[in-house]
Formats: structure tokens, sequence, C-alpha cells
DNA sequence: TCGAATCGTCAGTCGTGACTTACGGTAAGT
DNA sequence: ACTTACCGTAAGTCACGACTGACGATTCGA
């Protein structure tokens, strides 16, 4: 698993109460730093330090226009999380089912 | 969105390392706590804390026999976390198409 | 019944990261 | 050119959580 570091930067990015928030606001399109600090209880300056860690983390992308940047969603760094959490269930649910077999065969003598 | 807190209680808790190498293991079926803690850096208490963190997220559920408790994945917590993502995604993916149309329909002008 | 094994909890230490204020830099409008 | 708006970065503070060592509880085997 070479990515793994890639994939746990990407959970620890969404950790962050402060941080799923600007995402959440992001579901509904592009926006500028202002506009995603304003309805938030803390300053910009912590919003463009969140929002760096988002971007290192492959979640969000950026695109200057004008003296403002507007964000956005990047589906390629929320996909690679998609996958991950997909084999995990997989993984889950096979282990159960595996435990549930094991039970019944006990269960016989 | 009633169960939000429940879903940064299982982000957050896979949000550290030790607790993923936890979830990693269990993968393979259930174990008890001695057995998850050996090929960890980290001592059996604190093993035993992020069991208890990852079981308050719904993520693992533990089966006492005799003496040792044995842990497993909870496919259930795991799959309200997929389900979350997909839901991200499938914003993430609409938001880039009508920023992708949007630039068309400026560009055509 | 007595020792050994397995585990959860408690108290305390310590590093990490989220936050604020202040500052500098860049682009648009007048 | 000068002002205004928007933003990233730096330095410093502070709370939270990960970890350890010690202790008590429970269960099984001798």
């Amino acid at each position: 698993m070479t990515n793994g570091v890639t994939i746990g930067h990407a959970i620890e990015a969404l950790a962050d109460p402060t941080r799923r928030a600007i995402v959440e606001a992001l579901r509904a399109g592009p926006s500028p730093v202002g506009a995603l600090a304003d309805p938030l209880p803390v300053s910009r300056p912590a919003v463009s330090q969140h929002l760096r860690v988002l971007t290192d983390a492959g979640l969000v992308e950026v695109t200057p226009q004008g003296t403002r940047r507007y964000y956005r969603l990047a589906p390629g760094g929320v996909d690679e999380l998609r996958r991950y959490l997909d084999k995990l269930w997989d993984d889950a649910l096979t282990a159960f089912a595996r435990a549930a077999e094991a039970e019944a065969r006990k269960r016989k003598d």
C-alpha cells in the first residue's frame, strides 16, 4: 500500500470539524476564501490554513481569479478515500461471514 | 442531518494512525487485545483506549470470551462512513460538471 | 484456593495542531 | 499613484488527546 500515506492525510484532513464544515460548504460549488470564512466561527486566516491542509490532502483545488482564489472539491481525492472505505467494508463483511460460519460449525457438534 | 455527529466520531476515530493500524489488523478477523497490541509500538493500555474510541464510533464490536475480549470490525459503522463519502463524491462530481458547463457557456460568447 | 493471564480504568505528562493577531503581497477601481 | 479588497504567511498561545505506569477486577487452570 504505497499510497496509504495519502489516504491517511485525507482522513486526518476530514477529522477536523471546521474542515468538514468547509467541505460541506464546497458541496454547493466553488467559493472564495472570504465567503467560506463568513458563516464560520473562526477567522479568515484559520480558514486559509485549513484550505492549505485540504489542498495538500488532495481533497480541494484552487483557481486564482483576480484578487480572489476560488476553491472547489477535487473528485479524485474524495474518490481515493471512497475506494479505501469500500475495500474496508468488503473485508469487514467477509470477516463477519467467516465468523458466522465458524460459529455455525461449532454449534453443530 | 441528525447523525452527522456519529459520522464525525467515525472519521475522527480513523484519523489516528495507531487506530488505523488496529483497524487494518482487524480486517483479517477478530482478535483479542494482547494480539493487537503485540506488533504495535504502543502499550496495551493504549490499545485498550483506542478500542474504546473505535467502539464508541461504532466501527468495532466486542465479544467477551473467558478472560479475553475479542474485537472485530462492525460492518454497519463502516458502511455509514462509506455512504457519507459516496454522497460527497456525488456532489463533487455534479459541482465539477456544473463548473465545466459554465466554463463552456462562458467560452461560447 | 492460589497464582497466572487478560484486560479496563485512572492519574499525570507531553507533544501536536487549531486558533488569533499582525504583517506583506497582489490585483482591481478611481 | 493611491486606496480598497482579498488573501497567504509568520509567530505565539493554548487546549486537547495520545501515551505510560500503576492498580484493581475477572476468569481459568493447577
